[in-house]
DNA sequence: AAAATAATGCTATGCAATATAACAGTCAAT
DNA sequence: ATTGACTGTTATATTGCATAGCATTATTTT
């Protein structure tokens, strides 16, 4: 029952303990927030942060898309898009353009800047991923994808 | 360059661009978000969220641990675990016990109680876990449970 | 055709998680 | 004895995400 040696404290780096390192949900948690830290700290050579970037790539591969369309997609609120469309817009990333048949709908275009930019971003992205992979081999990366995307519901194929 | 045929955006579902999906950034973001957003649902019976509970467990398996202790295993700020544990400590799921060789730090040591709750806690966790893992076999989710340790580097033995 | 229902883009606001800065008290090291 | 480091803490900032509501336009139901 006693276990530990209690020791001093400050000697950094214990392991977590038992009952978490089972925990799936741990590792996702600590994993994903390792990514989305350095994600981020890989896409400020390019200004800009995963949120935006997502919603660029979007727009460049499915141009004419709504903006509430683009939320159903990534799974963000309306209201939340609004400033980060406002920001892509005013760096001249995509353009705005009305639905003929629809006045609601507002259809967004890439730019030929938006889409030089979306590549510039996908390159520093692939960097970044490649160095959070570099333990695992191609197939374990393949299949970690296809069991995250079990667990939320995107294919996931299985 | 056409490809998307434009319809009806208001058809839901949709998936997300290529780019994204082979960004594992992404699923883990997603995989995660859905997970947390889950894992506290469950919790809710308890009353606590996944922090809380971290902290919980944290104490009952190393009783004694100091609070900057437990920050430095799960990466929090000391600022942040004032509340935490001010929180748990007025449930009476923990006791505070001063260092007899150091003023400087309060050791913290689960009550029964804190026991029988952190107990708890991890029935329903684990109920959730069961449901999200459903779509994986054992050794799939030891596998994924593995790679993610290696992401973020905690052992993950490979 | 009229009325009810729903979608779009948007403003304003809230909340929860996490981050930063500073502090007094205590201990360790030179 | 001074310097530097660590603890627990307060106060505050930032960030991401959620909720509520609105005017406008479309769709569906009656």
């Amino acid at each position: 029952m006693s276990g530990e040696p209690l020791k001093k404290a400050q000697e950094s780096a214990a392991e977590s303990p038992r009952a978490l390192r089972d925990l799936i949900g741990y590792h996702l948690k600590r994993a994903s927030a390792w990514d989305l830290h350095n994600a981020n700290a890989a896409l400020e050579a390019a200004g800009v942060r995963t949120v935006p970037m997502s919603v660029l790539l979007t727009i460049t591969e499915k141009p004419g898309i709504s903006s509430a369309e683009i939320c159903r997609i990534l799974r963000m609120q309306r209201a939340n898009i609004v400033p980060v469309l406002a920001e892509l817009e005013a760096r001249g990333l995509f353009l705005r353009e009305a639905d003929p048949d629809d006045n609601r709908i507002q259809r967004l275009f890439p730019t030929a800047k938006g889409r030089e930019e979306a590549q510039r971003m996908l390159g520093l992205i692939s960097a970044h991923e490649e160095r959070m992979l570099a333990g695992l081999t191609m197939a374990e990366r393949d299949e970690l994808r296809r069991m995250l995307a079990i667990i939320w519901r995107e294919d996931g194929e299985g």
